[in-house]
DNA sequence: GCCGATCCTTGATGCAGATCAATGTCGGCC
DNA sequence: GGCCGACATTGATCTGCATCAAGGATCGGC
């Protein structure tokens, strides 16, 4: 019982006001459907609403499924992250799991439905929405306008910021993906994403350690090579 | 001076609940920040804060700046749309006019204190977020994987969505962009969209008029020509 | 600790779209 | 209505990354 409440307990904690009131707690807890993932397992949305999603614990893709066997990865989802779903019936999207995750679906009609009365949660929301809006229009100049060289740069710091472990002026990587699934996030093949890492590797930017561990050697200079001057994130 | 609130009623008439209390209503009019923009001009954000920009008339571009002479266009706006521009000081993108405008500007911090005891306002901003989510992350598949072919087609039903005008099976568009914005907005060159343009009109899928009209006379066909399945938007 | 499958790296080649270079056309202005 | 400058089209060439094709490393299972 605790075991199983403990997906909302973290949830409250990232997302909720601490002066919640007890009723709308619990309706919320009622309203949530936990759901675990093995990795590489796709979520399957009970029903075909927009729903919100929270990440309790390890990482997850969106991806957009084209005509055959393309794939776009619209983005990576870590613990703590609250993302939308849009409904299956306008876009094909899916949510799947890089590793092992456990998370807490909502209808978001319904959670609206009870967040209304709450400016605090629904501010929460649009926060939320702005970082995701903000992160999205990054991707737009990356697969935009820059070439391999960048991108991966720009993969390596965006990374660097959400799951990176500070390491004196290093920062150590563990990177739940595949290169396949980094190139299918940077509109690159494989093989480039695997060149490019050589690249950065025999200028000393970066050491690799078995297959996802990276540390970024020197930040300063994938700053450079990422082009653009976009500031912080 | 009723001249001048002109904006402001098209913006309570499209962003508002009609049962909004006038109180709520003079004090959001009273922090809206009229602003017109001749063609071209950029929008100069008074201080250094999160923006909402409701776009009263005319149409604009959101641009990033990139090092030298890069620009990716993040998105076309126009009449009745409702924008979040992040502040200046995280990201570089700046707002220019395509043709004459005319924009109320909200400081993003002052118009949701305004709007926290209003969830009808709050959620509605919330639905434009996530329109905007949506319209980002389908162009991220645009960037991602589809080819100069495909990219031409999806912007041309995108525009025609959004400001086409249906005669019989045919959809008229006037695009207030250059070819050079369609080209920085789909990340291809100005040749490279002039190219894609006159195959299409030489298959007869569309026509074109002087500079900025085009007919689209086959919009399923543009359909089958954008490649992946994502359904309406 | 070996084995096999999967994932990754490296090299050779090809092509879509960028770049370079003219020429053509629109539309505003006198 | 003709002229001029900016914008658009078309053609020739070049290049970065995709694609094709072998190996090589890693890791889980036994």
């Amino acid at each position: 019982m605790i075991e199983a409440t403990e997906p909302f307990a973290m949830f409250a904690e990232a997302i909720l006001p601490s002066d919640l009131p007890d009723a709308l707690y619990m309706h919320l807890g009622a309203i949530a459907e936990q759901c675990e993932l093995a990795a590489h397992e796709v979520q399957t949305h009970s029903g075909d609403a927009e729903k919100l999603i929270f990440i309790a614990q390890g990482s997850a893709k969106l991806v957009a499924k084209g005509a055959g066997e393309r794939e776009q990865i619209i983005g990576f989802h870590f613990a703590g992250d609250f993302l939308r779903l849009p409904c299956p019936c306008e876009h094909s999207y899916t949510l799947v799991a890089l590793e092992d995750a456990q998370l807490l679906v909502f209808s978001a009609s319904q959670f609206v439905e009870l967040a209304r009365g709450e400016p605090g949660i629904l501010q929460h929301l649009l926060d939320q929405s702005a970082t995701m809006l903000d992160r999205s229009r990054e991707k737009s100049i990356v697969l935009g306008r820059k070439n391999a060289c960048e991108r991966m740069a720009s993969f390596l710091l965006s990374m660097a910021r959400r799951i990176g472990e500070e390491q004196a002026d290093t920062i150590r990587l563990t990177l739940p993906m595949s290169r396949r699934e980094i190139g299918e996030s940077l509109g690159l093949t494989i093989e480039t994403v695997s060149r490019q890492l050589t690249l950065l590797r025999d200028a000393q930017i970066i050491e690799t350690h078995g297959r996802n561990q990276v540390i970024l050697r020197h930040p300063e200079e994938l700053q450079k090579r990422s082009g653009w001057l976009t500031r912080a994130n």
